[in-house]
DNA sequence: AACCATAAACTGGTTAACCAATTATTGAAG
DNA sequence: CTTCAATAATTGGTTAACCAGTTTATGGTT
């Protein structure tokens, strides 16, 4: 049996349960929006845990806008209130990781939108750019080699064009999951390509035409085989 | 003048400097997907920079899924190849950091989504949680009572009924950054509080129904006031 | 008692040393 | 020349000491 340190869902775990305490604390010392947490060293001290791990835990509640912390001075419930704050944790420690399922659902629901946003909002710039990620996709499948990464940048390249950072930035979290689980998975079909491309152009081309709803529907039509791969099996 | 030793903002210059640089590493050496990075070590020499400065820009791409750590081992990039890193690469550092409008339109597109799979997927346990949370936000608005956080955790349940995990931590993501936006462009106007009392229900109603359609375009009404604001402003 | 300069204690952040596991090197045996 | 055990060097991860500000406590002065 291989002794392992600290594996990654161990790790997880005692993340979880120190902000767990950390909310336990906050709601039985009453602390108010604004007000200060002990210091990482009482904390870390208090739970029997590393200040390592006391830190990465508040990183984490920093990262969705429950604390914050501020150098030489102290770690401060953010200005959210003690209800919003003890529901959003128990979402948090509930959260799973994400399945394929969910993800390529999500991904669909993105790509739809974005490819409507694109057709409003691009660029001649944005325009260009696309037409070169075709070109890219293209030539690749033309000679019959693999051509996921030039898929990839293509949708990305559309979700730029969106001009909405927040989805880009969602889908840049999302699509390298995607292709590890296809690669996992086998999903893609080198023998859809050929037709990939004919979608991948007129997608580009209501793009092009600012077209919003051409544009979904050709990016729909794109989509057609993960669609029914997401909703009916 | 204040002299603080490294702002936040610089600290994601450097920090995408340094990602700019592995890039170029891992161009010029031609690594292929599997191999080897410089140690930490060496990259923090060659590049003039703290080791914690290093870790910082790996565990960044190791998010994006573009490398990846193994303890006692050694840093390697991961299975995506050298044309889509750089692509993505090059998006990571552009990225812009998110604006208001950005995420009042993505949480509109995902809350208009998550309403009709919450129709589609609710439990009886998900509906229970979402009647607690509409009487909750009741009992605070008829009391004159602020209320932003029981709206909160309204939105945060049916993305919860949903069933859909990406949706959900999108969402846990993007709402508080809202909130803190609500908060400074005074958003949020308590006068219609009450009508929104009536909007929750009928999502509600809708969703207990188990009618997508209806669910769908109940959350549409309830985010007319938004919408305008998002898209003719 | 009120005030204020001074210093001591405490804060989150950073870094250099350390750790255990892995990998590369060595060199003797076959 | 090949094989393989022993060992030395290297790896990402962890921790304890340190840093520069901030906050609190102190005690003398008015």
């Amino acid at each position: 049996m291989k002794i392992e340190v600290l594996t990654k869902a161990e790790n997880i775990n005692v993340q979880n349960s120190i902000i767990s305490k950390i909310r336990d604390l906050i709601n039985y010392k009453n602390l108010e929006p604004g007000e200060k947490l002990p210091s990482e060293r009482m904390l870390s001290d208090k739970f029997g845990v590393t200040r390592g791990n006391v830190r990465e835990a508040i990183q984490k509640l920093e990262f969705y806008g429950i604390l914050k912390s501020i150098p030489q001075s102290g770690t401060f419930v953010a200005n959210i209130g003690v209800v919003a704050m003890n529901g959003m944790i128990k979402d948090i420690l509930e959260l799973e990781s994400p399945d394929f399922k969910s993800l390529v659902e999500t991904r669909i629901l993105l790509e739809l939108k974005t490819a409507r946003l694109a057709a409003l909002r691009r660029t001649d710039e944005d325009l260009a750019l696309l037409k070169e990620t075709l070109e890219a996709y293209k030539k690749k499948v033309l000679n019959d080699e693999d051509a996921v990464q030039e898929d990839l940048l293509f949708h990305l390249a559309i979700a730029k064009a969106s001009h909405n950072s927040t989805m880009n930035t969602f889908m840049l979290v999302i699509t390298p999951q995607i292709i590890t689980n296809f690669e996992k998975y086998h999903v893609c079909d080198k023998g859809l390509a050929h037709d990939a491309i004919k979608e991948h152009q007129e997608i580009i081309n209501a793009i092009e035409a600012k077209n919003p709803k051409l544009a979904k529907q050709k990016m729909k039509d794109h989509f057609k085989e993960l669609y029914t791969y997401c909703y009916h099996t």
